[in-house]
DNA sequence: AAAAAATAGTTGACATATCAACGATTGATG
DNA sequence: CATCAATCGTTGATATGTCAACTATTTTTT
């Protein structure tokens, strides 16, 4: 991969859009890079990012739940979840009482490819940010949180 | 817009994770803002990279220069030049003595359009960063290079 | 309860993205 | 110079992502 001209979009030599244009490089990376992880392990970023919110979540979620925690749009999650169920990785349940919406379960199959791939996902996390003390880890995360607040507050 | 749960996607209780977590959330809600801004002045938050990093270069470039610059891959260059320049955005050129290549270069409703839209630009970007003092800037610039290198180097 | 508003999900049109395979050309090597 | 390898762009298959319009179903209002 190996990408040499950040600079050369940094078009108005001006700090704030430096770093900025800083974060958003370094999301296309981390993009770029996971793709081909998840690709190698068999899934796609996307559909284990709907296994870990699963996983995490404890409990069957509405496509709506799921969306609004992946930052997903309602209408790309009929696709996805039909991609996943063909897969086995998730099933949809009916929702007592309300015939409007799916829930979506984790299957058999979901389960093993988190146990199967999370392992190698946390070392290459490590190993991503090894070169950074703690110091800098809680540095960088206090920015982001702020910067999250800026860009959707 | 308004997200709520990145933490729920935090799985690993592990703080280089969190931060690293926090990067990609916010390359994500970088894109998904950009992608609306641009949107409401006309073009895609991709076609506006494309016709900054022509500007920048100051020359028509090749396919494979801006698939480089931009982090695109060359076979999705192919239909992204090929709207652009059905918008007028930019123009297909030959090179001289190398049949195999095109060059793309700024045509004028793609400097117009670059005229119309980066002031407002650069209003938003001023505004996302109006939070960050200038040593936080500065901070932010400088873990993005350290992580940039981690992810790609 | 009847009418109006809100909600969950699907569909379709379009724009990104990735990878593999291919064609045309050019460069490198013997 | 003849062959082989590398390069540039296109195409096709698949997966994401966005928005607007639509259906079916609740919920709210009156």
């Amino acid at each position: 991969m190996k990408s040499k001209h950040y600079n050369e979009i940094n078009a108005f030599a001006n700090p704030r859009h430096e770093a900025l244009m800083g974060v958003w490089w370094a999301g296309l990376l981390m993009k770029k890079r996971e793709r081909a992880f998840f690709r190698a392990h068999g899934v796609t970023d996307t559909q284990f990012n709907v296994l870990v919110v699963l996983e995490v979540a404890g409990r069957p979620l509405l496509q709506r739940e799921l969306g609004e925690r992946l930052l997903v749009d309602k209408s790309d999650l009929t696709g996805l979840v039909d991609r996943m169920e063909k897969a086995g990785l998730v099933e949809r349940r009916a929702v007592e009482g309300d015939r409007r919406c799916n829930a979506v379960a984790l299957a058999p199959a979901g389960r093993a490819a988190l146990a199967r791939i999370e392992p190698d996902y946390v070392a290459l996390v490590e190993r991503t940010m090894a070169g950074f003390s703690p110091r800098e880890i809680g540095t960088l995360t206090s920015l982001m949180v702020r910067l999250h607040e800026a860009l959707d507050g």
